[in-house]
RNA sequence: GGGGAUGUGGUGGAACUGGUAGACACGCUUGGCUUAGAACCAAGUGCCGCAAGGCGUGGGGGUUCGACUCCCUCCAUCCCUACCA
């Protein structure tokens, strides 16, 4: 009679067991520290399957590191600010502050459910005045050195919510609650210099253990350029148009010069000509995000305005172009139609010069590549880089220009428009911006009215207004701000005192952060720019923050991401409940490598449950009665014993260098697939019982990180409650002398192609391994009438008969 | 537009260093058990073909004794693009 598997009963009993016993509650000692973080949620309301792989592969590695003896440390918090708060109030009724709570509430019991091993009592909430008092003081700390400036920028406007929209609240133009056409508006805004760090932020990428595209997508985002600033005279004026360019060589194509709609000439000119004015106004509906932007047709408008190249001497033509860009570089670009694809379609469009100056093989312009110099006076069969060089050195000398490097990197805008957020210290005197005392921090963020919508801080004369000629700041923090330090604060997350200690000297750098590739870029270079400074500040140590980095791919279904928006969302919790965390957590391990993106099988998850209640029905019926090891083994016994070990060797090394969990479980999948009937009869012999043991508990071992509450389970069932070792300690090791092999099934190829194979020794030379070869029936008909180029013996594999 | 990925049976995926393509699982088919179904167990399952055999890793080309793997080129899908997090 079979007890039957209750994953319900078990997983609570489990989980409740961690907590009471404090089991991943963490602090310093003499082992090796391991500081495995997942990256926090942001608290929508319920997990979504995204939250439980990411999750799950964290937990998974951290169980499987404390199995190897580190000091683990996987904490757990609330990325709680954020724009759908205040979308929810609007909606619901409720305050962002009780609706985020409760979620939090409601999403913590979900990852307790799941059977994630957090310790808990490092938990943080960024909406928390004791989280964001700290993120205040290091605002205060980034002002006093430097880092931290007000300039004017453009934002999403709303004309009739009157808000600052997000790139997202904008659809095809319009403001997506009220449907108006959303105006581009230039307010006063805080940024953080990340530009000061870019050549920083560039080359300690090499000090990390990340994923490679990771890396080249940060550093084509920070984008270091070598080139050039080239002044072009206004035409009947002493100012000059400055330029940056990354192909100085191609200086004797310009044909025009483009400037940024924003750019003071430009406005200047809309104030009295009014086809400038309106086609200005149409730049404004495009939305200012880059990809709307790119995608939008390229439009230009001539000034009237002509500038002299400095070299030629002669008069270009400045244009407005739609797709100029006041942020990067000067907001003027010089347009090189025949060695530019952008140029190119600009020029043609509005029959603009297209002259050639490098020459290609089959000279169809434009021609993008470098090459050697044409059509330009005294710089002619000279190649792209020395010209550029001899080219920049003559502008220099007629004080017209100069070598530069150049950032495509831009500062960060930090303000924010909105209620649900962490508030700005600043205080305006006169006028005048001044820091918050650091004896006053927090500023706190106010409570809103029972019922009210969420009213933006500068509708709060309560809060703004502290007298006539003093007013608190009402922007609040962008939330990557309180996302860039959260791995530092858990580690000296109940110090009231101080920001860190020494704590967090013990437990830092992250050795392993795992979160979504979707942050490859942001998220993550916020976070090394944060810890950059603070350790300049003295504050923190070390060069960067998270030593090496696993991004795990989505979770989609019907080959999209799921989102509420398309309707293909798919709730966990239904799942745990049904099938129970273990299953969900093998799933999720199983169906895709972690970089992948997996998409979601409600088939699959069945197979998963198919596999725990086999492991379930295999060792609930027996205990481990401590026979002795045998003297001798029969073959198949034998046989198992070298298959347990084997797939111990190979789930050991996807779980250590490669996070292949998925061909891990396959493993032991297979293993216990193939344990002998007779092995598990009632009569076997006690050397069956023995090798029947060995693989039993080498199966729940593996097993434990990924499904942890039912190994754990039948851990202490199959000993009796009386295991010499605990689970969770004590990673098995590989008795590799039970892997040696003497024979194996070599493939024979005649020209590549299968035709036999055949038994032979490994210790065979290739003279036999070819006569035995050429014995096979198949392989002898193959070589009939043939005669024999050379063979290719490849030991312990192939042989291949070129014929 | 720019940047980064991915593409293998009906499905998710495996093949780690250029050496048997399709491990493991889902699904499906047949059989067993059952009054019936579910569950479970056994066998089969890349495609074409009665078979011998041939074809086959997004398309086309190349390197190699040998290519899912390396090179060139084209196509499709996904992520990021600075105010979603």
């Amino acid at each position: 009679m079979t007890v039957e598997y209750n994953p319900k009963q078990i997983e609570e009993s489990a989980q409740k067991k961690w907590l009471q016993e404090k089991r991943f509650e963490a602090r310093p000692d003499d082992r090796q520290k391991y500081y495995c973080l997942s990256m926090f949620p942001y608290p929508s309301g319920k997990l979504h399957m995204g939250h439980v792989r990411n999750y799950t592969i964290g937990d998974v590695i951290s169980r499987y590191k404390r199995m190897n003896n580190f000091n683990v440390f996987q904490p757990m918090g609330w990325d709680a600010f954020g724009l759908p708060a205040e979308n929810a109030a609007i909606s619901n009724k409720v305050s962002p502050k009780e609706w985020t709570n409760e979620n939090i509430e409601h999403m913590k019991k979900q990852l307790i459910s799941l059977g994630l091993g957090y310790d808990w009592s490092k938990e943080l909430r960024t909406c928390e005045p004791d989280y964001y008092k700290w993120e205040q003081l290091i605002f205060k700390k980034f002002y006093e050195k430097g880092l931290v400036y007000k300039k004017k920028s453009l934002v999403n406007w709303d004309p009739i919510d009157e808000t600052v929209l997000a790139n997202e609240q904008v659809i095809d133009g319009k403001g997506w609650r009220s449907g108006a056409k959303v105006e581009i508006k230039e307010i006063d805004q805080w940024f953080v210099k990340i530009t000061d760090y870019a050549d920083e932020l560039l080359t300690s990428l090499d000090e990390v253990d990340w994923p490679e595209n990771v890396k080249t997508m940060q550093k084509n985002w920070i984008g270091k350029s070598y080139g050039a600033e080239i002044k072009y005279l206004i035409d009947g004026t002493k100012d000059y148009l400055t330029a940056f360019t990354t192909r100085p060589d191609t200086i004797y194509g310009v044909s025009f010069v483009a400037i940024s709609p924003n750019h003071k000439i430009a406005l200047n000119l809309a104030k009295e000509d009014q086809e400038i004015e309106s086609f200005l106004q149409k730049c404004k509906e495009i939305s200012s995000a880059e990809a709307d932007m790119a995608k939008a047709e390229k439009l230009g408008i001539y000034t009237g305005i002509e500038v002299i190249h400095p070299l030629t001497k002669q008069k270009i033509p400045v244009w407005i172009g739609n797709f100029v860009l006041l942020d990067y570089g000067t907001g003027v670009v010089m347009g090189v139609p025949g060695h530019d694809q952008r140029d190119f379609e600009f020029a043609s469009k509005y029959n603009l010069n297209i002259t050639q100056v490098i020459s290609a093989d089959d000279n169809k312009l434009p021609v993008i590549n470098k090459g050697s110099l044409i059509n330009s006076d005294g710089f002619n069969g000279l190649k792209s880089d020395d010209a550029s060089i001899k080219i920049i050195n003559q502008l220099h000398e007629n004080n017209l220009g100069e070598g530069l490097v150049q950032f495509r990197l831009r500062d960060w805008g930090v303000s924010r428009q909105r209620y649900w957020g962490c508030p700005i210290p600043i205080i305006y005197e006169n006028g005048k911006a001044k820091l918050v005392e650091e004896d006053n921090l927090p500023v706190k963020l106010p409570d809103l009215p029972k019922n009210s919508a969420p009213i933006p801080l500068s509708q709060n004369k309560n809060f703004f207004e502290l007298s006539e000629n003093v007013k608190r700041e009402t922007d609040t923090f962008d939330t990557f701000m309180d996302s860039s330090w959260y791995y530092a604060r858990f580690t000296s997350a109940n110090n009231n005192n101080e920001i860190f200690d020494e704590n967090s000297n013990y437990w830092l750098p992250v050795d392993l952060y795992i979160g979504g590739i979707e942050h490859a870029i942001l998220h993550l270079l916020y976070s090394r720019f944060f810890h950059k400074a603070l350790r300049d500040m003295g504050m923190l140590e070390g060069n960067e923050p998270f030593k090496k980095l696993l991004t795990q791919g989505m979770v989609l279904k019907d080959g999209a991401k799921m989102s509420k928006s398309k309707g293909n969302t798919v709730d966990p919790q239904s799942y745990i409940e049904k099938y129970g965390a273990d299953t969900v957590r093998l799933y999720m391990m199983f169906t895709a490598p972690p970089e992948q993106s997996l998409e979601w099988s409600e088939s699959s998850v069945e197979g998963a449950s198919r596999f725990i209640k086999k492991v379930w029905n295999l060792v609930i019926v027996r205990k481990n009665n401590n026979i002795k090891e045998p003297s001798n083994f029969l073959k198949d016994e034998l046989e198992l014993r070298r298959k347990t070990h084997d797939t111990l060797q190979k789930v050991t090394n996807d779980f250590e260098t490669r996070f292949s969990f998925n061909t891990a479980i396959a493993s032991i999948m297979e293993l216990l697939n193939s344990i002998p009937e007779d092995f598990k009869s009632a009569d076997a012999t006690d050397s069956q019982k023995y090798c029947l043991n060995e693989c039993i508990i080498i199966i729940l071992k593996t097993l434990n990180p990924i499904a942890p509450h039912i190994s754990e389970y039948l851990w202490d069932h199959f000993h009796n409650f009386n295991a010499k070792d605990a689970i969770e300690s004590s990673w098995p090791k590989v008795k590799t002398d039970l892997l040696e092999i003497s024979e194996f099934e070599l493939v024979v190829q005649v020209n590549g192609k299968v035709r036999g194979k055949a038994m032979v020794s490994i210790d065979d030379d290739q003279t036999k391994i070819e006569t035995v070869a050429k014995n096979i029936e198949n392989v002898a008909m193959n070589l009939e009438g043939k005669s024999i180029k050379k063979a290719i013996y490849i030991k312990g594999k192939i042989i291949n008969f070129v014929v």
